[in-house]
DNA sequence: ACCTGAACACCGTTCAAGT
DNA sequence: ACCTGAACACCGTTCAAGT
């Protein structure tokens, strides 16, 4: 969410630094940063206002002097959490790139796994990117050959790819009671049934934990590697093949051309 | 969520309907009934127990009789909302197969698009899928040739690709100031530069409301639709890549094989 | 068993007042 | 300009008490 022109600070001016504590001068940029360590640690259900004030040493009104509202600070601290998405993501092939890209989010959002279920939801996530990185997604569909109104279509897709694995493979169990959390899953394993179920049960064991909604440990601590990089290589290689079949569908269209 | 053993309640047990207003009596499913009915309308933020016990014309206090907490009333709601998610899937080749269940849950979250944003998130989504589901999304993949450990990678590519591109289509903006996200896009937009940003600038109006973090109008209102039917295309063809691809892999290390 | 009624603790936000 | 200090409104949850 693009920033309202925040109160004006000239920029050398000395400020008035009174406390002994350490406590560095409040600014926009401290205190979101002090937002988005608390949501790190507790995440952004039990983040609130009262606390990070204590963690500033100030009264929390005083934090509606640089952030109006809560939610603001919490999509400020997921726009700090992801800035260099785009920084020094690599040249070569075009599937390289996005191959790459895929991985950059995913690393990005590892460093702050509490933010992965809000990069879907509505406060946040045009906060989370900069045009840098859309024109990086942009110019490696030109590249596959995307053009018009396909482009576009072709761009969602990325987007949605790029985001979609890794926000639920971070997205956990609430961290207050992770025995209920396992045993409701290990409830709902053993609900399956062999005779109504017969395809799932024959793989029970090869996904308890490590498939999603038969797993309750934490894509944090317990990544999921292989599934990602088998998402990876799904998304490449179909949108290779799409691209290629735009390509000969439009060949076949005008006939005769260079 | 797995429901705990609810309190017990007698099947055919008369209860005293008390107020003329008509009322019905109050369970778990009417209370859930009723939150579902109020998150459609105000978004899981705003929902709150106080206006749902008004809406059930009982104290709000009444409620932790049958729901004991907040989360829970809003779990239960998606888990009602996604009922039916796994009818009367179709047969026929497993792409197909594939390509419907990914409409199908798409379908199902459309009627209730506020709930897109928590489905990503950790409160949530074991409740939402049931064992016929996961059973059908399994077989698809037997037949699609995966086993082992790269039916698991599978199974959670095919997963994330079913919720991805919907919840990111559904989640929109806070209903509250459609006028300032509107403005704050087009801000965005504005900001991109075509020195820069040159590839993303050629597409910008073409993008424009159209695609991810450019759009500010709702996916519930301006659905993304040629852009999902481009997921569904790229997830078919790089799920049958990547099976055709596995397999040879498969016959090259055991060269002699019928 | 099921619900009332009141109370508690907590929290986001506002605002007048200070410096 | 920047922060204090207190207050307001709201909300999830608890609990004793009713029937």
């Amino acid at each position: 969410m693009p920033t309202k022109p925040p109160p004006p600070r000239r920029a050398g001016r000395p400020r008035k630094t009174g406390d002994a504590a350490g406590g560095a001068a409040l600014s926009r940029e401290s205190i979101l940063q002090a937002a988005l360590a608390l949501i790190d640690r507790q995440g952004p259900q039990a983040f609130n206002i009262r606390e990070l004030a204590q963690a500033l040493k100030v009264f929390p009104s005083a934090i509606y002097w640089y952030v109006p509202s809560r939610n603001e600070l919490i999509s400020g601290a997921v726009a700090l959490a992801m800035n260099g998405v785009a920084d020094d993501l690599v040249t070569g092939r075009w599937q390289a790139r996005l191959a790459a890209l895929l991985r950059r989010y995913r690393e990005v959002l590892r460093r702050h796994p509490r933010l992965a279920p809000l990069v879907a939801s509505e406060l946040i996530y045009n906060a989370t990117f900069d045009a840098t990185m859309l024109d990086h997604l942009v110019q490696l569909l030109e590249d596959a050959g995307f053009a018009g109104a396909d482009l576009v279509d072709a761009y969602n897709v990325v987007f949605a790819a790029m985001c979609g694995f890794a926000t639920m493979e971070l997205s956990t169990a609430p961290a207050e009671d992770a025995q209920a959390w396992e045993s409701a899953c290990r409830a709902q394993i053993a609900r399956v049934d062999a005779a109504r179920q017969p395809a799932l049960a024959r793989h029970l064991d090869a996904m308890q934990n490590r498939a999603f909604v038969l797993r309750w440990s934490s894509g944090d601590g317990q990544p999921l590697d292989s599934g990602f990089e088998a998402w990876v290589d799904v998304i490449v290689r179909g949108v290779e093949s799409r691209a290629r079949a735009l390509r000969t569908a439009a060949k076949a269209s005008r006939p005769a051309s260079s």
